[in-house]
DNA sequence: AAATAAAACAACCGCAGGCTT
DNA sequence: AAAGCCTGCGGTTGTTTTATT
C-alpha cells in the first residue's frame, strides 16, 4: 500500500517526492540548457532519478508559466464545455488553458468537476441529463444531500428527493423515446413506442422529438450522434421496475414477481467491476422505510432492493418480460403526482440543448 | 485532543506512437 | 523493414492535508 519513496529495485533511480535540493538542480540544468532529452538530464544535472520522473517534475510543477492556485468561474466553464466535446483529452483541454497542466485539469476534473456535474444530475461522461444508470448516481448523490442515509431523516427531504427522481426519470423517458425515434439500428422498442399513442405524450408528434434531436445533435458539432452516446435502449419495463424500487408501488398485486429472479440472474452474470461512474453508488437503492412516511411509499419497497451498481447490459438484458404495457405505464404515469412542478411538456421544453446554435 | 474519514494533490505506471538507426 | 529509444498521454496509486466524529 506504501509507495516506496526509496531507490527503484531495478534501477536505482529514487522515487517518491521531490526534495527542494532535486528540485533546484533541476531547474537549474533546463534554465542553463534547455529542455533536451529527459533520459540524459538526471545524469548530467546530477540527480538520481529517471529522466520520465523529471520530465513530469518539470511539466507539471517546475516549469516557470505554471499558474498555480484556484479555478477561477471561468476556468471551470472552459474545462467543462471543452471536456464536453473532447472527452478525457486531458493535454488537448490543458492547451487552452495556458498555465495549467493537463495532469491539475485532471486532477481538479475527479476531485471537483466530476462531482459538480453529477450533483446537478448531470452526467459527466455524456454531459446529459443523467441517463437511467448514471440517474442512479445522482439518486445517491440527491440521497447524501437530503441526509436520507442518516437516522436523523426528516419527511420533507423524503419527498424532495422523490420529486427529484420522478422528474430525473421523466428526462430518462424523453431521452429514450428520442432513441427509439432515431434509432437506425436493431429493432425499435415496442414499449416505447406504444408510449407516443397514449396521453400525455401522445400530444406530441415524432416529429416534434425528432426536432429535438437534431438540435441536440447540432449542439454537439455533429461529432456525437444521440444513438452514439446512449448505445442501449432502456426497457420501459425497467423505469417501471425503478419506480417500484423507490416506492411508487399502487398495489401488492401490481408487484414484479420476477423481481428477484431478475436481480439475482443480474447479480449472477455480473463479472467485471462497476464503471468509476457509478462505483460511488450506494449497493441498494431503497429508500429505508424509516425514512418516509410518504402514502406512496410501500413498506415492501424495504424488500425490493436492486442492485444499482449491476452493469447496464446487465441491466438492459434482464427485462422482467412478464409485465404487461399498462402496468408499467400505470407506474409511470404517477410520476406526475410527485413531479409537480414540471408537466411533460416542460420536461421536453428543458430538453432543448442550451449550446444549440 | 485523538482517531478516522474524506478530499486534494503529486507522482508513478503502462501503453502507444513517432523518430532514428 | 525491424528494432530500439524517446516522448507524451491517460489512468491509477500513494501521500498529505483538512474535516468530522
Amino acid at each position: 500500500m506504501v509507495k516506496s519513496p526509496n531507490r527503484d529495485e531495478t534501477g536505482g533511480v529514487k522515487k517518491g517526492p521531490w526534495t527542494p535540493e532535486e528540485d533546484r538542480k533541476l531547474v537549474e540544468y533546463v534554465e542553463k540548457h534547455g529542455r533536451g532529452s529527459w533520459q540524459r538530464i538526471p545524469k548530467i544535472a546530477g540527480l538520481n532519478r529517471c529522466g520520465k520522473s523529471c520530465r513530469l517534475r518539470w511539466t507539471n510543477y517546475l516549469r516557470p508559466d505554471i499558474r498555480r492556485g484556484k479555478f477561477t468561474e471561468e476556468e471551470e466553464q472552459l474545462v467543462i464545455h471543452l471536456h464536453s466535446m473532447l472527452g478525457n483529452k486531458w493535454s488537448s483541454i490543458a492547451t487552452k488553458l495556458p498555465g495549467r497542466t493537463d495532469n491539475e485539469i485532471k486532477n481538479y476534473w475527479n476531485t471537483h468537476l466530476r462531482k459538480k456535474l453529477i450533483r446537478m444530475g448531470i452526467d459527466p461522461v455524456t454531459h446529459r441529463p443523467a441517463t437511467n444508470l448514471n440517474l442512479l448516481t445522482g439518486l445517491s448523490n440527491l440521497l447524501s444531500a437530503g441526509g436520507l442515509g442518516g437516522p436523523a431523516s426528516h419527511l420533507d427531504n423524503a419527498f424532495k428527493l422523490q420529486a427529484d427522481v420522478a422528474h430525473l426519470l421523466k428526462l430518462q423517458l424523453v431521452q429514450s423515446l428520442i432513441q427509439v425515434l432515431t434509432s437506425s439500428y436493431g429493432t425499435p422498442n415496442m414499449d416505447l413506442m406504444n408510449l407516443f399513442r397514449s396521453p400525455p405524450l401522445g400530444n406530441y408528434q415524432p416529429s416534434d422529438l425528432l426536432q429535438l434531436s437534431r438540435q441536440i445533435d447540432g449542439g454537439l458539432g455533429g461529432s456525437l450522434s444521440l444513438q452514439n452516446s446512449i448505445p442501449m435502449i432502456p426497457n420501459l419495463s425497467i423505469l417501471s421496475h425503478y419506480l417500484n424500487n423507490i416506492g411508487l408501488q399502487p398495489t401488492p398485486e401490481r408487484s414484479f414477481p420476477s423481481d428477484a429472479a431478475a436481480v439475482t440472474a443480474s447479480d449472477a452474470s455480473r463479472t467485471e467491476e462497476p464503471s468509476a461512474d457509478i462505483s460511488n453508488v450506494s449497493s441498494t437503492s431503497s429508500i429505508p422505510a424509516s425514512s418516509s412516511t410518504h402514502p406512496l411509499v410501500s413498506a415492501s419497497s424495504e424488500t425490493k432492493n436492486i442492485d444499482l451498481v449491476q452493469s447496464s447490459d446487465t441491466l438492459y438484458t434482464n427485462t422482467l418480460a412478464s409485465e404487461s404495457f399498462e402496468t408499467c405505464w400505470d407506474n409511470l404515469m404517477k410520476l406526475d403526482n410527485l413531479d409537480s412542478h414540471f408537466g411533460w411538456k416542460d420536461i421536453i421544453d428543458q430538453m432543448s440543448w442550451p449550446d444549440a446554435p
